[in-house]
RNA sequence: GCGCUCGUAGCUCAGGGGAUAGAGCAGGGGAUUUCUAAUCCCUUGGUCGCAGGUUCAAAUCCUGCCGAGCGCACCA
């Protein structure tokens, strides 16, 4: 399959063909998908961007375009102000989608420049539960980690759990005083949270006791052995528990060096910032001021408190160098909300002063709001705990199975209900632009009609079944050469086609809605294949071209749900 | 005050220099002796927040304004 090209990729390098015989600059060989089907298959414009520029009639230069431009299989229309549109011919495709069926990365290609990247996201906070503000970070890191790895990079998990606070004071005092320890055990994040609330309501009429708090605090900090033991326990405990919801979700992590890791890297690094006057005295604090940038003029980067603490710039700083030496990264993503961008922009500003190079982008996200356009809360008030959530969505997805369905056995539905659950959940994220706030509704994501995780899985449990009774009727089954004729064939030929056009594209500006868009267009196409075009009942060769295409679809809607952590079940 | 993000159909959202601005839901009308109707087809619905500007071409880029949300010195 080396020599496989995208439709993309030909025409682009044909054009850049035919620009080069009328003397224009390859840099315009830009081609795109056509905007309508109507205009063929894909347009360029570049006629008309060149024609501005050298001052000459687009139409007359498109005219010379297509006499230079030179695909056997492609037909060439001149159309409007000098739109070039390309339609592929309809044995070309077939011969195309049928080569497809050979080749394990069905189309996409593999980048030729594998990248090392690491990505930072789900960061949760120990001692205290995982929340829906957790949620976009957690999926949509591991499907831009899933993506960046198919294409050939080498990627690095890690997550930067929040191991280190004050918070812990609380934490450790209310353990030495108020522990439950059967509710540790069964609930342990649960009991850990239940301390800090209690320590934190008695503190406030308290004075004796919250000197007390300062003082397990301090103490942890110093390398009070009892502390740090309880400190290690309360960590393990919460990772334990974070471990869970993250196999339960399917994704896991390669690092997950929380901010403790980094604890002793802080004082050095900060006297060496000193030393090397990249960071200054302000107010008692140690800070850096960023001179160079207009916006940032009044927006110093505070890297130690005037009673000597550190921050979670100070952590964030260190680990950027730890990164560095220890991986070399051509990129790093932080995947994290959009409230926290001015934080990333400081830090870049600050990995830039360091000399680091690497590509730092911070992947924004916009927020998760209720029914009330609010930021998403329970009725009291708190945060949405992350495995209330998960629950939620496996439970209702249970009963819609159980009510299609009430046939099959108590531990398929319970899988499948995970798989559509879960499924529905994370797509309901990913489909979303990512810098847009979103309102969670079950309904939509739940629905199995418009772009929604079931209607997905449902084309794809709709091909297993064909084939499951295609089983029944033949001991063998064979997938010929593909044949397009009908236009609902051919489209979803198209289709399965730029599957390897759009993986890459969705790197580029790290949005996994541009996939769940091409594969609700896939899945789409299948569905109307499948009510025009009959399969088991067609003859022969047309049954085999048909079974070809329904099996590409089926592997194409597999990887392609993969890719944004969601499975598909067989039967649902 | 400064900054960031966003204003697109009744609702939820795509589209981020190109052709007559698209989907889903909701509303209306159809299709089922079936390979899962958990689907498909047809249809109603829009001054792309407002005003300027750049361009052969602007929902898209620039400026200003209005509106919403979020940040901006010792939390993360």
């Amino acid at each position: 399959m080396n020599e496989y090209k995208t439709l993309h990729t030909l025409l682009t390098e044909r054009l850049v063909e035919a620009l080069a015989t009328v003397g224009i600059n390859s840099e315009l060989a830009v081609v795109t998908m056509a905007a309508d089907a109507r205009f063929g298959d894909y347009q360029t414009n570049a006629a008309m961007v060149a024609a501005k520029q050298l001052k000459k009639n687009p139409r007359e230069l498109a005219q010379q375009i297509v006499a230079s431009f030179q695909l056997e299989d492609c037909s060439l229309e001149i159309a409007g102000a000098g739109f070039i549109n390309f339609r592929f011919s309809n044995d070309f495709l077939a011969k195309q989608v049928t080569t497809l069926l050979q080749d394990a990365r069905i189309g996409v290609p593999v980048a030729n420049k594998p990248r090392t990247i690491v990505i930072d996201f789900s960061s949760p906070n120990v001692a205290k539960p995982m929340h829906v503000g957790h949620i976009r970070s957690t999926i949509l890191g591991d499907s831009l980690a899933r993506i960046a790895r198919f294409l050939g990079h080498r990627v690095i998990t890690d997550n930067h759990i929040g191991d280190w606070g004050t918070q812990f004071g609380k934490v450790i005092y209310g353990w030495k005083h108020f522990l439950n320890e059967a509710a540790l055990v069964s609930a342990p994040v649960n009991e850990l949270v239940r301390l800090y609330r209690e320590v934190n309501a008695l503190e406030e009429s308290d004075p004796v006791l919250k000197a007390a708090v300062r003082e397990e605090l301090v103490k942890l900090q110093q390398g009070d052995v009892e502390n740090l033991s309880i400190w290690k326990k309360v960590v393990q405990l919460s990772w334990k528990e974070f471990e869970q919801q993250y196999q339960l979700l399917s994704i896991s992590f390669d690092e997950h060096l929380g901010e403790s890791f980094y604890n002793e890297a802080l004082a050095p690094l900060v006297e060496r910032l000193i030393k090397e006057k990249i960071a200054q005295e302000s107010e008692g604090a140690i800070v850096i001021f960023f001179h160079n940038h207009p916006t940032l003029l009044d927006k110093p980067f505070l890297i130690r408190k005037s009673d000597g603490g550190f921050l979670y710039a100070t952590t964030d700083i260190a680990t950027l160098e730890y990164r560095e030496q220890r991986w070399h990264p051509d990129a790093v993503w932080y995947v994290c909300g959009v409230p926290q961008q001015l934080h990333f922009e400081q830090l870049m500003a600050v990995a830039r002063r360091l000399g680091l190079n690497s590509d730092f982008r911070h992947v924004a996200f916009g927020s998760i709001l209720g029914e009330d356009r609010k930021m998403m809360k329970t009725r009291s008030g708190d945060n949405i705990e992350l495995g209330s959530l998960l629950k939620e969505a496996i439970d209702r997805a249970f009963q819609i199975v159980a009510e299609k369905n009430p046939d099959f056995s108590l531990e398929e539905k319970k899988e499948i209900a995970r798989t559509i659950g879960l499924g529905a959940l994370k797509y309901a994220d990913l489909m979303q632009h990512r810098m847009t706030d979103y309102i969670f509704s079950w309904d939509k994501m739940l629905s199995f009609q418009g772009n929604t995780a079931p209607y997905l899985q449902n084309a794809y449990v709709r091909i297993r079944s064909i084939f499951r009774k295609a089983k029944e009727e033949s001991e063998t089954i064979e997938l010929g050469s593909i044949c397009l004729q009908e236009e609902a064939e051919r489209a979803l030929a198209l289709q399965l086609l730029q599957f390897g056009e759009v993986i890459p594209a969705v790197l580029f500006d790290l949005r996994p809605n541009v996939l769940c868009l091409a594969l609700y267009e896939l899945a789409n196409s299948f569905h109307r294949f499948y009510e025009q075009c009959p399969i088991l009942k067609a003859e022969d060769a047309i049954k085999q071209s048909r079974l070809a295409l329904a099996e590409l679809t089926a592997r194409v809607l597999k990887e392609g749900l993969e890719l944004l952590g969601i499975g598909v079940p067989e039967r649902m």
